[in-house]
DNA sequence: CATCAGGCGAGAC
DNA sequence: GTCTCGCCTGAT
């Protein structure tokens, strides 16, 4: 068990703020009272990410991983992108631009996480025209029939990732099956093209922003909305600024002369998260 | 019953 | 290049 205490990290926002999929709730327990009058609210939560299954628990600015302290400072300290100091990015903010300043103050926990490539493609061709529970519904269904059948140190059962192999394999009617509608041509064509190396995924580490995005196009199944959530969740790209329904929106009510993108180069995604997680889960 | 959810491909022009 | 249209499916 590794415990830290982190400012701007809350589990609660980075799983309700939809880029990770894998990341869910397992149960709310009401801890008895510290001090007086507060009730410490502790969060649990599951993720399975790079082949390993982890548990996490929250309570206010403590953060406790259920794992050593070898793996945590291999894999998960750089998963969860501890080493940015997401105050700092918060205070490049215009102090003229209200809502911006609301929305990165209401979503200030939330983290851009480094996660692989492969799973991000697939997880964003899924997301198109979808809503966050089913996304979450179709990506299970696919890690437990098509991925590798993993056992925790406690004997605790879970999925990894289905590989490219085994989702370039499946018919079209068993994809179909998991509910993935007509994106499942999308899944099963990307699927064969990674496999055939039309479209090398490792390669896109080293390439830049917009060389990166050209290559995502490639694939079925990726427009430009799913390059930029792939080039900022699986590549960590954070001048990807992806535009979904809500971004949309968003730009043309409170910025209609443009948003200010020269103003935050290099920091556009993480903007946009906490932009699209007001829109989404803030009140009116 | 219609509409919507973090779009995209195909075809028309 | 830009525009329109149809699309699986489950929730409301």
């Amino acid at each position: 068990m590794v415990t830290i205490t982190k400012e701007h990290f809350s589990i609660k926002q980075i799983c309700e703020s939809g880029q990770c999929f894998r990341l869910v709730k397992l149960e709310e327990t009401e801890e008895v009272k510290t001090t007086e009058r507060m009730q410490e609210k502790k969060e649990k939560y599951s993720l399975t990410a790079f082949g390993r299954y982890l548990e996490i628990e929250q309570s206010q600015n403590e953060i406790s991983f259920d794992c050593t302290p070898e793996e945590f400072e291999q894999i998960w300290k750089d998963y969860f992108d501890l080493d940015e100091d997401y105050g700092r990015i918060m205070g490049l903010i215009d102090e003229a631009d209200d809502y911006l300043l609301r929305a990165a103050s209401y979503g200030s926990g939330i983290r851009i996480l480094r996660q692989d490539v492969w799973e991000m493609v697939i997880s964003f061709i899924i997301s198109q025209q979808n809503n966050i529970r089913r996304i979450r519904k179709c990506i299970d269904l696919l890690c437990s029939r098509y991925g590798e059948e993993k056992q925790t140190g406690d004997g605790k059962k879970y999925y990894d990732f289905p590989r490219p192999e085994a989702l370039a394999n499946a018919s079209l009617e068993d994809l179909y099956a998991c509910g993935l509608g007509y994106r499942s041509r999308y899944i099963h064509d990307t699927a064969v093209s990674v496999l055939k190396g039309e479209v090398s995924l490792e390669a896109l580490n080293e390439m830049k922003h917009d060389e990166a995005k050209a290559e995502l196009l490639k694939l079925c199944g990726v427009g430009v909305k799913v390059a930029e959530c792939v080039c900022l969740f699986g590549l960590h790209k954070t001048e990807s600024f992806p535009i979904d329904t809500h971004i949309d929106k968003v730009l043309q009510q409170r910025y209609p002369e443009g948003f200010p993108f020269e103003k935050y180069k290099g920091y556009e995604g993480t903007l946009q998260q906490y932009i699209f997680y007001y829109d989404l889960m803030g009140e009116k």
